[in-house]
DNA sequence: GCAATACATAAGCACTCACTTATGTGCTTC
DNA sequence: GAAGCACATAAGTGAGTGCTTATGTATTGC
C-alpha cells in the first residue's frame, strides 16, 4: 500500500524538514543539507524514502541530482483525506463540497 | 510535535483499518474487534496511538469504552497540506481558494 | 462479596528504522 | 586517464514498533 509509505514517510521531522525546504524551490542534495546538521548518507537515505513515498522526484542534472516535491503524493493524502470529510470541522465546511469534486 | 503522532499512527495498515471503521460510525473494542483477526490487546493499544494522535476520541460506557473519531487529527492533516498548495495537480485548482480560507 | 465481562498495562521478542562509517558509482575537468 | 566532486549503497548499531502471553483494573449482575 503506498499509503503506508507516504505516512511513515513523513512520520519522520527530519523528512518533513527536508520535504518543507524543497516545497520552497527545488535543488540539489548537497544543497539541501546547507544548514541542516544532517551527514550525506543519512540526507541520501531520506530522499529515497521520500521519493519512493512519491513525495519527491529526483532528475539527474550532471554531477548533481536536482530534487523537487512530487505533487501525487500529496494528492494521494488529499484523496485519502475526502474519505473522512464527513468527520471535518464545520468552520471549514465549505471544503466539503470542493472535496467531493476531487473524487472523479 | 504532534504531526509525528498523526503520521505514525496512520502508517500502519491496520491502524488505518480500525479508523476507516470508527468512520462509519462510533463503537466499543470489542465491536471494532469484530472480523478484523486482531488480538485485545493488540487493539488496545492501536486505539490508545490513535488517541495520542488526536485521531480518535475514547469515553467510558459502564462497562464498554466507545471510541469515536476526532476530527481533530483530521484537520490537522489538512492544515499541514495547505502548506503545500502550490504544488497541489491542477485538476483540483479549485480547491486552492478554499484551502487558503482555512488559513484564518 | 464474587464471578464474569470489557478493557488496559506489563514484559518479552522479532523486526524495522534512522543513524553511523566505509566504500562504491557516475560525471566533470584538467 | 587521473583526480575531485556529488551522490548512492553496504554493513553495523542502538532505539523504537507491533505483536504475543500474562496479569491488572474497572464495571456489572447475581
Amino acid at each position: 500500500m503506498i499509503e503506508d509509505d507516504i505516512f511513515r514517510a513523513l512520520a519522520d521531522p527530519t523528512r518533513r524538514a527536508i520535504f518543507e525546504k524543497l516545497a520552497e524551490g527545488s535543488m540539489n542534495a548537497s544543497t539541501l543539507r546547507e544548514g541542516m546538521d544532517i551527514s550525506q548518507p543519512a540526507m541520501s537515505q531520506h530522499l529515497s524514502v521520500l521519493t519512493n513515498a512519491q513525495l519527491v522526484r529526483a532528475q539527474r542534472q550532471g554531477r548533481f541530482v536536482n530534487y523537487a516535491v512530487n505533487p501525487e503524493g500529496l494528492a494521494l493524502i488529499a484523496q485519502w483525506l475526502t474519505k473522512y470529510r464527513a468527520y471535518w470541522p464545520a468552520r471549514i465546511e465549505d471544503l466539503k463540497i470542493l472535496l467531493k469534486d476531487m473524487d472523479q
